[in-house]
Order: structure tokens, then C-alpha cells, then sequence
DNA sequence: ATCGTATATCGTATATTCACGATATACGAT
DNA sequence: ATCGTATATCGTGAATATACGATATACGAT
């Protein structure tokens, strides 16, 4: 679902910049590692960890949404959310590629 | 050198999104990608593989120095390019510890 | 039906990013 | 000394990001 623009760069460029930006917040890199430890949240548990607003929370969230590393359930009243491991797995491995194409690595 | 901000998160954190910002846009990853190919390369290079203006790739290159993912060295009237592969190696240890910190991964 | 809780979204202010053309600087060549 | 080339920086505008409080929605409990 994400990713648009146009074809001025490679669409695995483009791929790779979009999951970067979703990870240059530290508080979204903050959000990842609590979903990690805790395999699942409701925002007001993460809220409650991170020096933010919940409007903000809930902001940085729907940016890891967005690009799918993260999924977040309806459940009743509250919103549980995990990480997407797919995904996460994913974008591991387009790191990975990446920097395996610099001589250096 | 760079990296200052508050205490709010980890300095981990803020180094790792402060990197990813850096990734962030595939006109950056694109000038890596050409600074890994070319081994070195003056500006004037850069700009011509990319679709973009000059001032536009020297904002782009100043961005990629700031993280020192690359480093200029002038030369005469030019500046020669290059990565600093001891800080693509650095980043690429960070960005796979992130990663093997996931359950998942 | 009403109340309280949980959370997404709206509105808004401010800051940052991205792009460009224009300008300034630096240097080699003439 | 002047000219041309290479490039960084300045100024600017448009778009996006970040933060927050306020509001809207949705639901469980009373």
C-alpha cells in the first residue's frame, strides 16, 4: 500500500528512504523496542513509557503503520498493537542488501 | 561530532534515527550507492547522474557529511568524494544490532 | 441512557526539509 | 589581472514533520 512518488529514483530506493524516514525519530526506534519486549501494547501502555503526548503517540504510530512495521488491532476500546515480524524481517534484509554493496562491508 | 539533543531518549536512539534520517531520502542512498561504484567522484559527477541541481546535490552531500557516511576532501577547485567506510561499517554494526534485538529477526 | 476510559483525528504553531536560482568563493589557466 | 570552471552557501517558497491541546468516536460498565 505505500510508496508512490515518481520514477526518479529506483522504486528500491525509494523503498529503502521510506522505511529510513519511518525509523528517524528516536521515538519510533523507542516504540519498535517496546513492542518488541512486551509483543504486544495498547497505546496507553506506550504512552505511558515515552515522554510524549498521546496525541503524539499516536502520531508516531500511525508512521510505523504507514509503512507497515508495525499492526494495530481494535479491541474494544483500546488499540492493541505489534510489530508486523514479516515486515520487520523484511526490512532487515533490505538493510542488510544494501550495505552488502558497499566494498567496505 | 554531530548528535546533540536532549536526554529524552537513549543516545543509541537519537544516533540510530539521526543515520536513518540521513537514509531517508533515496537521492542520498542513490549518491552512496555512486560513491561506492566510483570509489571517489568530484561533485560535478554526482550531479550528473542525479536528476537534480547542483546546489540540491551539495545540500545532499552536506547532509550525508554530517553524519559522516561521507567525506570531501577539496581539491583545488574541486571536491573529491568519498565514503567514510569505517562509518558505513559502524552504521551497518548499529543497524544489525537493531535488528537482532527483534524476536522475529 | 449516561459516564468514564481509550484512542484517533483535527486544528494549529513551529521547525525542518527539499528544491531551485542566484551569488560568493576559490582556484587554475591564460 | 582576468576569465572560466567547480562548488558551497544564501535566499526563498512549498511541502512535510513534530508537538500539543481539544475534540470526536467508540465502547464497556453502571
Amino acid at each position: 500500500m505505500p510508496i508512490a512518488k515518481t520514477d526518479t529514483f529506483t522504486h528500491s530506493d525509494n523503498q529503502l528512504a521510506d522505511i529510513a524516514k519511518a525509523l528517524s525519530h528516536p521515538a519510533r526506534i523507542s516504540i519498535l523496542r517496546i513492542l518488541n519486549e512486551h509483543d504486544s501494547c495498547i497505546t496507553g501502555e506506550i504512552v505511558d513509557r515515552l515522554p510524549l503526548s498521546q496525541s503524539t503517540v499516536s502520531q508516531h504510530l500511525k508512521e510505523l503503520k504507514r509503512v507497515e512495521l508495525v499492526k494495530g488491532e481494535i479491541e474494544g476500546p483500546r488499540t492493541c498493537y505489534c510489530l508486523d515480524e514479516e515486515v520487520v524481517e523484511k526490512t532487515k534484509i533490505a538493510f542488510t542488501k544494501l550495505f552488502s554493496t558497499f566494498k567496505c562491508c
